[in-house]
DNA sequence: CTGAAAGCGCTTACAG
DNA sequence: CTGAAAGCGCTTACAG
């Protein structure tokens, strides 16, 4: 039928003059195979160019070894970052992750997270909240070990590892309300489907109408980019000439933000403050230096792949984190010019 | 022995009253099973919430629609534009990427290759030229499609799919002495195992050498970063004063040593030309703007991705495609100061 | 400590 | 157009 297309295990075993059991057993539980034997077996494999077929292992052991993981877009560094860490993790115990994107609208994964079940994946990270029911009944039918990250929730069925984007976005907005800012522009990413980004919105909101000060709210209705940044404090000048800060939802934002202000000749922070998001590197070295909110992103990844390495080896429970962000200010926020 | 864990064709094909093999050709081969009677299992399957298990499949049909990939980093968005853009247009064919990165030096990659293989990686990408010549003899024995990126080289066993650094930075180069530059200072990543960097150290070495004019290179031995070009600007322009222009091999370490020179009060271009590689998004919105070589990442993705499903689905031999950069100048770079 | 054998869930040549 | 059956390469309970 089909031909052979490398050595494998029944070549190995043929050529040590042993069993196939006593191969796999020298690979899988050494301590069990008397060690000149052992020896013998692992050195003709090796000769061989022998490496298991893990399809074979896979079906025959029902482990994958196979984590999914599914991600808005690894073209922003603060998910590269996340989902690099989160590998790294678990890469050393040999699971592989099959990353797959999805874009900023996340109420529409069922397709994609079927695409990584087909591949049999053990477990699953996705950032953000599951916002279709079908699909959390469905994870929770096929006993999927499933992970959400950068959000959090205390009421959910699923573990989250992440911050409380609500009350992050609640200090940032209170540090410039203290400043004197009583007229805020938030710039936010696309809010369909992005529980993070509703949530902010929502944090910002409240807070402004809370103190009866005047604010806006700006949607970047597709992927944002340091253009889309630019463009945006552009018409805000032009637009809303009173607006005294504004609040961009990721300092790739921002960094357009500060670079279209110098453009059109607005001085940051002397007649408008700008807040980031993420602590990405660049961020300290902007002009000026940009006011952001640390996401522990990599926390984020190690600790997902940690708890999920947990429950598959020691069938331990999943556990949730609710992890720290940190406002950093710098001096691209300053008081309200009088 | 095992328990089965989840439905499985077999359930399918009972509850459809047909046998295995009708289930496996309405989904495989589906113009070869009468209509009705196709659609009635994909009804039925769907309803079981059926999917077929991939190890089973890849064991038995031989076909894992694994694609490996080895990059240095995702945690460099150059890197990450490029897997994502591969990634992208394989998963249109039902492919999957499985990623690992091995750092700059790709001297000793037999381990990762392993790990890919083990997973039944149907082809590779790689990043860079293939350096161990044992991995290359098993590549060709294990008749493993695999293609090299980054780099250009015409007489490869594997094809490349490109460009010319050496034209790119000889390009650099003489951009920057016919402005006037007789004293220029090249800060590169990490040499050992990487072909790129060697190969543009060379061009620039070359090219100085042959107009007998001054010039030194500066290795960051580890990750570069912004703080790296921050650091090492500094360190230029105290000991070594005379230097009129620095090349970077990276739009971050350029990021870095605009920030660096800003700080210690140097002047862009007006003191020192500063250039990039790689023409991120952020380049244009630097202060100056940065020259910047400008590197086809996506289209490298892209294009490797397309030369290998030609490879697999209609044996094609896998092509190679040398790319064009641009010079793209900017205000970081003028004439020499008299 | 080792071997013989069952079986994981599919695909596919073969026969009808 | 459909079915019966072999077999992909492993792991593992069972017996020795």
């Amino acid at each position: 039928m089909q031909k052979k297309t490398s050595v494998n295990i029944i070549d190995v075993a043929r050529v040590a003059n042993v069993s196939v059991a006593t191969v796999s057993r020298s690979f899988n539980n050494p301590e069990v195979v008397k060690p000149k034997v052992r020896e013998k077996i692992l050195q003709i494999a090796a000769d061989l160019g022998y490496t298991a077929n893990s399809a074979a292992k896979a079906l025959r052991s029902k482990k994958t070894k196979v984590i999914g993981a599914i991600v808005p877009t690894l073209d922003h560094s603060i998910y590269a970052t996340m989902i690099h860490a989160f590998q790294n993790t678990l890469s050393e115990q040999g699971y592989v992750v099959y990353v797959v994107s999805c874009g900023f609208d996340s109420s529409d994964i069922f397709d994609k997270v079927t695409l990584l079940l087909e591949r049999s994946a053990e477990a699953l990270l996705i950032v953000g909240e599951i916002l279709d029911e079908n699909l959390e009944k469905h994870l929770l039918k096929m006993n999927i070990p499933t992970v959400c990250t950068y959000s959090y929730k205390y009421d959910s069925v699923f573990p989250f590892i992440g911050f409380d984007n609500y009350a992050s976005i609640t200090t940032v907005t209170d540090h410039l309300y203290a400043l004197g800012h009583r007229n805020i522009t938030m710039i936010c990413g696309p809010l369909k489907g992005n529980d993070r980004q509703i949530t902010r919105v929502e944090a910002f909101e409240n807070y402004m109408a809370n103190k009866q000060a005047q604010y806006s709210v700006i949607e970047c209705k597709g992927d944002y980019n340091i253009a889309f940044g630019s463009d945006t404090i552009k018409s805000i000048v032009q637009e809303s000439p009173n607006v005294t800060a504004v609040i961009c939802n990721s300092d790739v934002i921002a960094f357009g933000v500060l670079a279209g202000a110098k453009e059109i000749g607005i001085s940051i922070p002397d007649q408008i403050s700008v807040t980031g998001c993420d602590n990405l590197e660049f961020a300290e070295y902007l002009t000026p230096p940009l006011t952001t909110l640390r996401i522990p992103a990599e926390q984020m990844g190690v600790l997902s792949a940690k708890t999920i390495l947990e429950n598959l080896n020691n069938k331990k429970p999943l556990q949730s984190f609710l992890l720290e962000t940190d406002l950093i200010t710098r001096a691209s926020t300053s008081a309200k010019p009088q």
